[in-house]
This record gives C-alpha cells, structure tokens and sequence, in this order.
DNA sequence: AATCTTTTGACATTTATTTAACATATCGGT
DNA sequence: ACCGATATGTTAAATAAATGTCAAAAGATT
C-alpha cells in the first residue's frame, strides 16, 4: 500500500542528514558526494547512498548530490514541507523549554495551546500563548484540529492523559514522561526518556573506567 | 582487558528493564520469569535472557529472576549504585527543568553547579545551587571534580563549550545541543537531539496518513 | 525419594543491517 | 565529439542482532 517499509534505523539516521546539508547549504555548497559527506559526518559512504536510495535516486552519476535538492527531498521525506500543530501538556519547565525554542517554528512545528493544572499559572504567558487548564484541553484540541500532543507531565499523568489525547483526535504523541504509553497503533509516539539516556551515559563512564583500571571487581 | 564488547543495542534496553523491574518491586514482586516479562515488556523472553546473559547468569532454572536481587545488578551494570557528579551549563527552561527533576538525584546524579552567561541570572538559585558566570566554570569543574557537564546551550556556543570541559577534565557531557560535539574518545558523549525526535514523530505521521490515503503522491 | 514441571543458559537459526564491490551513467576537459 | 575520471545505484558479501530450540538444572508435587 505505502512505500515497502523503510526501517526505523534509516529514519533516526535522515534528521542528521538534513542537519549536514542544511550546514552546507548556508556555506552556499552547491553539491556533495557521498564521500565527502561521508569524511564530514563520519560514516561510511556506502551507507549514506544506501539510505537516500531508499526513496529514489536523488544523486546522479559522476556529479553527486545536489545539496538544495537533496535538502528539499529529505525535508518532503521528513513531512517537514508540511505544518504540524501542536500543544503542549504540562506547561513546567521542560514544557516552556519544548515551547520557546523558536527552531521547532522554523520546521514547521507550530505551538497552538499550552495547558497545566497548576492555576498559579493559568492565563501566564509562553511565547503569546495563554496557559489554560487542563480541562480545557479537550475541546480545544478538537475545535483546533491538533495533531501532535507535547507530553510534558509527571508519568502517573501521563497515562490517562494519553487516553484522553487519543480519544481527542489526536494523531502523534511527543512523550516526555518516564513511562510507556499504550496507545492504539493508529498513533505515533515518540518517547524522549532522558533518564534511561543519562544512565546509558552513566554506564559508558563506568565502562571506560573498568577497562582502564580493571583492578575494581 | 575490560568485559567483552557489549553491544549499545543491549545497553540501550536495561533502562527499560530497570524502570519495569523498579516497578515490580515496588508492587512487592519477588520473582519474575523472562516469559511474565515479556509479555508485560512486549519484547521477546529470548531477548530478555539473552540481554541479561550477557552479564552473567543472574536467573536460576526452574525459578526464574530474584526481582530485588536483578534490579541491583541492573543499577550496578550502569553505574547508578555511585554518585555521579554533574554541572549544567546554560541555565535556560531546559537546564532547569533537567535540575529540578529530582529523580536523578535519586540514581545517584548530583546537581552540583549551574553556570549561565547571562548577568541576570547570577546569583538566582535552582534547587538551592545559585547560577554563576560561565567564566567560573573552569576552576569550578576542576575544583570539584565534576564528572558529568549537561550542555543546555545554543549550538554555536556548545563546540567550544566542550573543548573547554575537555581541559578541565570532565569525563562525560550529556548533550543538548544540535550539534555533533569532537571530543576525544575517552570522553563519554551521550546525545539528546529534541529535533531529530521531533522529526522522527513527523516522519511516521507521514507514513500512516499515506498507507491509508496513498493519492497524494 | 522420585517424578513432573518450570525455566534458565547456551547454541543454532533466521532476519536485519552494514559494508564492500562493481557496472554504468554523467561530467568535464581537450 | 571523444575519452578519462568520477561517483552513483545496485547487487553481493559480511557482520550484527533477534529469535527459536533444547538439554540440563532447580523447584514443586505427590
């Protein structure tokens, strides 16, 4: 029905990809090979080819890529040519953090509501966008249309809140919470867990230690 | 020299097994089978055995997982049964909301200081710890033996940044910043693109809202 | 105490991902 | 308009990861 499906591992790769060539894009590079962004990005060049033509030949033999072209395709890839609506649940730091960074606009990202459940902060300020309670959000969701849900809540929030969400309309979830949400599969999560991040750092340190001085355990 | 290599795709799983084994203990479970995992973990019973295989039997035939007795040796493999000590440096809504999330404290990670570049912002505190002047990173670090520096900063200032903590001889920096940090390799980086999860998120809505409506295209 | 059941740990198999190799198309200079 | 150099797209090989299988060990039951 769709495209024969690409595998998550090529996905998580384009982001940075896009990055690259936006880079070169501002130097005003007009093409590349995959060995010289190969020698940039440090992978391997047959990878970089392998993964663009998973969506069709967008380089041509014996010039390269064209970075704009190239740039725009990945952009077409990512649905970042289209706009996303989304809101913001739990209007904390890290939910403030998510709403004023101004890059998420650039793409297409476009921050529409915030809620919390915190009156001190109903009717303050993020970005031109009114904090509203929580139990408004329901209905301002589906009046507005809201694709994307920013879950920004502690995790015995996070569950509930994601039924609601689901029951809502909403189409993807962008999870902040320490936990894992059940959702029918008809929506995308994308889970940010920045503890079991800062634990696999921690045992990269620990690694690096033991191989270096083996005498502990 | 230290234990066989062990893949990241392994050590990016024990969080989730960690978090889903804290859980179970704090229900007052004792034993678990790989099977009775699986099925509340969604991932296989051999992938189960096999990760924690990896580490040495920590199961007995017949029996099962001691959930306690897995937990711990858990915490141990990723270093959280230390302290870890860290700095954040760039204390914006996201150094905050990172230095307020007091469950890292709990595993072990240690707020130690915050440093910013904005005069407004000395002197005020976050969690008792007051933000100084970027400038007094360096003695700071190296003073205190900081272990881990958490990058809450604008990419420009993130490349620079890290050379810097490179020479006060941090060991680890937990990135934030949407750029590819050049660090020596003994020094432990562990990424957290927000964007590329983002567009992650942007890319599989694409794919289901094509699957089922393939006209466009 | 013997037998049956459970469940691990190890290994074999299958599947997925990455890397390498190369034929062929295009560019660029003469 | 030709010819060599370049660099893709594609196919094949190698590597890595996930899954399935089963003997053996320990617990449970009678």
């Amino acid at each position: 029905m769709s495209e024969k499906d690409i595998s998550q591992a090529v996905i998580s790769r384009l982001p940075r990809y896009f990055r690259y060539l936006g880079d070169l894009k501002e130097k005003g590079v007009e093409r590349i090979s995959s060995q010289e962004l190969s020698d940039i990005m440090k992978v391997t060049a047959s990878q970089i080819r392998q993964d663009f033509n998973n969506f069709g030949g967008f380089g041509q033999q014996g010039y390269g890529y064209n970075v704009n072209y190239l740039y725009d395709e990945i952009s077409k890839i990512l649905g970042i040519d289209k706009q996303h609506s989304l809101v913001i649940i739990g209007a904390g730091h890290l939910g403030k953090a998510i709403a004023g960074y101004t890059n998420f606009t650039r793409r297409g990202f476009v921050f529409k509501g915030a809620f919390d459940c915190n009156p001190e902060l109903y009717g303050t300020k993020i970005r031109d966008v009114e904090v509203r309670p929580v139990d408004e959000m329901e209905k301002f969701v589906k009046d507005n249309g809201i694709e994307i849900a920013v879950l920004t809540i502690p995790k015995e929030q996070a569950v509930p809140m994601a039924h609601k969400l689901v029951e809502c309309g909403i189409k993807a979830i962008w999870n902040f919470a320490h936990v894992d949400l059940d959702v029918p599969n008809n929506i995308q999560v994308e889970n940010v867990h920045l503890s079991d991040s800062l634990m696999k750092l921690s045992y990269n340190i620990n690694r690096y230690e033991n191989a270096n001085n083996p005498s502990a355990k």
